[in-house]
RNA sequence: UGGGCCGUCGCCAAGCGGUAAGGCACCAGGUUUUGAUCCUGGCAUUCGUUGGUUCGAUUCCAGCCGGCCCAGCCA
């Protein structure tokens, strides 16, 4: 393993005490784990946390982490979700020590399917499914015996032989494991493990028709890759003694230990596929990579770093706590990461025109900026200034309260890098509307310091008009308007109308690469961006990633 | 009324019988040419609850209360 990514060490949680323990015992010798995706949809922000588990722990124990795409249900998975995992786990910064599918094994699976037949541990069972719903029971009440659960070892074996060379339809026959129908752990009830599935698989093409299921599938997985710890999520802790119990019958050389923990939950997003894949499926978003998305795909346009998603994982800890985690744990992660590696620009999303009297019509000077406030090595770049410029609509307040130190009326500010400028006129359409701003400014404050010391409370940032470049922004907000909108019955009732706002007249200082690029760029006072995958020279697409900490709209919004 | 699991600050989360870490959020100051960043300080006499064991319990035991998961030929 390689991973570029780094942990507090100093973590800690439940898991990595059980792998400590199994190391101290010497139960463990190498740990290898696995991150088990089924290629049916794109991963999210659920699965990161997983992923960072999984590898995490296999790097820091000095084992390693195998990929496994869990695919044995054809109709359901493809490789193009296959190729998005891949590229969605290398870019959180993992590298697997490899990338088998579970379909690879189903030579395999099935002898040791015929083995748990032979043993009289499995059965060919010839219900529907809705009988054998019926006769499992429910909750409160145990299952009873189908007609075929005790077939003679001979004829379920020809039976499932058949099953696999096609002689049957999808649905006629199931293998079932023989455990107990009176176990209150309904998982127990003899569970189907294999089923006919006339359908082309993803990587096995047609050469079955038998698919084996997950129960059965898994921990012979595990098995064969030496998987130490299985580590999954807490809604299977009920499958564990299935996962056991299918070990201890086929008996293979190794048994994993699976271990439970809880799934993340984050305040208005969704972390299931299947939901998510409802979104894209209702057109509700663009795709799987809709800057909105919990995916990892859609966090990646929309500018988040792995490392913000690496360091958000170590954040939230793991444990078998059902939670919720609040959206300003991300937001925290993601700003404190921006703000060490984003270079400073400036740009104007709302442009008020504003004419400074003072300065020669036609006179063009390039002030300096620093690319960083705190790290020199950053650099400087030269910013063009002349008598035009646009500033921030919210800069300008026509009767401002006394806290709102920007502009106004009469008032002071300094445009950053610059000049001090001090208001003179506004300038209004018919309607009243504020259409430009006159200024003078004092040429003595080049830089933005006088030689008298006075005191400027307010910075802005600020454009010029002649060398602008216009470009669309992408604004957005929480895709849900409620915390937990995966408990909602219809996402048409808790979706965000207003989750995409786009600025099509946004002016940016000439120094910004805008060609999808995906460099990020801290616009003062405004917040994170990044170049859109479909920016182009002509049409320039920036999307915020995520705004700045606003002490102001607090403020402003208490008055 | 079946089986499994969980309950420590608003949200996460350490703690493993010796007297409540940390992060996020929040509040109050300081620095600041981003109302950003950064820095300082504040923020659980209490660990769902009631009993029990113990010199001593968030840690052990029992009852109760609250929450989550399971009846796919999905994973």
């Amino acid at each position: 393993m390689s991973d570029s990514v780094s942990v507090g060490a100093d973590t800690t949680n439940f898991i990595r005490d059980a792998i400590s323990a199994d190391i101290a015992s010497g139960k463990t010798q190498k740990l290898i784990t696995r991150f088990p995706p089924e290629p049916n949809g794109y991963l999210h922000i659920g699965h990161a946390k997983s992923i960072c588990l999984n590898f995490g722990v296999a790097r820091d124990f000095n084992g390693y982490c195998n990929l496994r795409f869990d695919d044995t249900n054809p109709e359901k998975e493809n490789v193009e979700y296959v190729n998005a995992i891949r590229e969605d786990v290398e870019w959180l910064g993992f590298s697997w020590h490899s990338n088998p599918f579970a379909s690879d094994y189903f030579d395999q699976l099935y002898t040791y399917a015929l083995q748990l037949i032979d043993q009289g541990d499995a059965y060919v069972d010839s219900q529907s499914a809705d009988e054998i719903r019926q006769n499992r029971g429910t909750l409160t009440e145990p299952g009873v015996a189908g007609p075929y659960r005790d077939r003679p070892v001979e004829e379920n074996r020809r039976l499932f032989e058949e099953m696999k060379a096609g002689k049957y339809d999808d649905g006629e026959h199931v293998l079932r494991a023989k455990i107990d129908l009176n176990s209150g752990n309904i998982n127990l009830r003899d569970p189907v493990i294999y089923r006919i599935r006339h359908a082309t698989h993803h990587n096995t093409g047609d050469t079955w028709c038998i698919y084996p299921l997950y129960d059965f599938t898994h921990g012979l997985s595990d098995a064969i890759e030496g998987v130490t710890h299985s580590l999954c999520t807490l809604e299977f802790e009920d499958h564990r003694p299935l996962y056991d119990w299918i070990l201890e019958k086929v008996n293979p050389p190794f048994h994993p230990r699976q271990i439970e923990f809880s799934r993340l939950q984050l305040e208005y997003s969704m972390t299931s596929k299947r939901k998510l894949n409802q979104l894209v499926e209702n057109g509700q978003v663009e795709g799987w990579d809709d800057p909105r998305m919990p995916t990892l795909s859609g966090m990646r346009r929309r500018g988040f770093t792995p490392e913000s998603i690496v360091a958000f994982c170590n954040m939230i800890g793991i444990t078998k706590k059902d939670s919720m985690i609040e959206m300003g744990v991300l937001e925290n992660a993601l700003r404190d990461d921006l703000n060490t590696r984003a270079e400073r620009r400036m740009a104007v999303i709302r442009p008020l025109k504003l004419v400074i009297e003072n300065y020669p019509d036609d006179q063009e000077e390039w002030v300096t900026g620093k690319n960083h406030p705190q790290n020199p090595d950053y650099g400087t770049r030269e910013i063009p200034f002349s008598k035009v410029i646009y500033i921030e609509r919210d800069d300008f307040m026509e009767e401002a309260p006394r806290k709102f130190f920007r502009l106004s009326p009469g008032r002071e500010v300094r445009l950053r890098f610059a000049y001090y400028i001090t208001c003179k006129e506004v300038i209004k359409d018919n309607e009243g509307n504020i259409e430009s701003l006159v200024c003078t400014y004092d040429p003595e404050s080049r830089g933005g310091n006088t030689a008298d010391g006075r005191k400027v409370k307010g910075t802005i940032h600020w454009v010029s008009a002649a060398h602008a470049v216009k470009a669309t922004i992408n604004l957005y907000d929480r895709l849900f308007t409620v915390t937990n909108p995966g408990a909602a019955t219809d996402f048409d009732s808790v979706i965000n109308p207003e989750s995409n706002s786009v600025i099509d007249d946004a002016m940016l200082e000439p120094a910004i690469e805008h060609c999808g690029n995906s460099i990020a760029y801290q616009f003062e006072r405004l917040g994170y961006f990044i170049s859109d995958t479909g920016s182009t020279e002509e049409r320039p697409v920036f999307n915020r990633t995520m705004s700045l900490r606003d002490t102001w709209a607090k403020i402003d919004q208490s008055r």
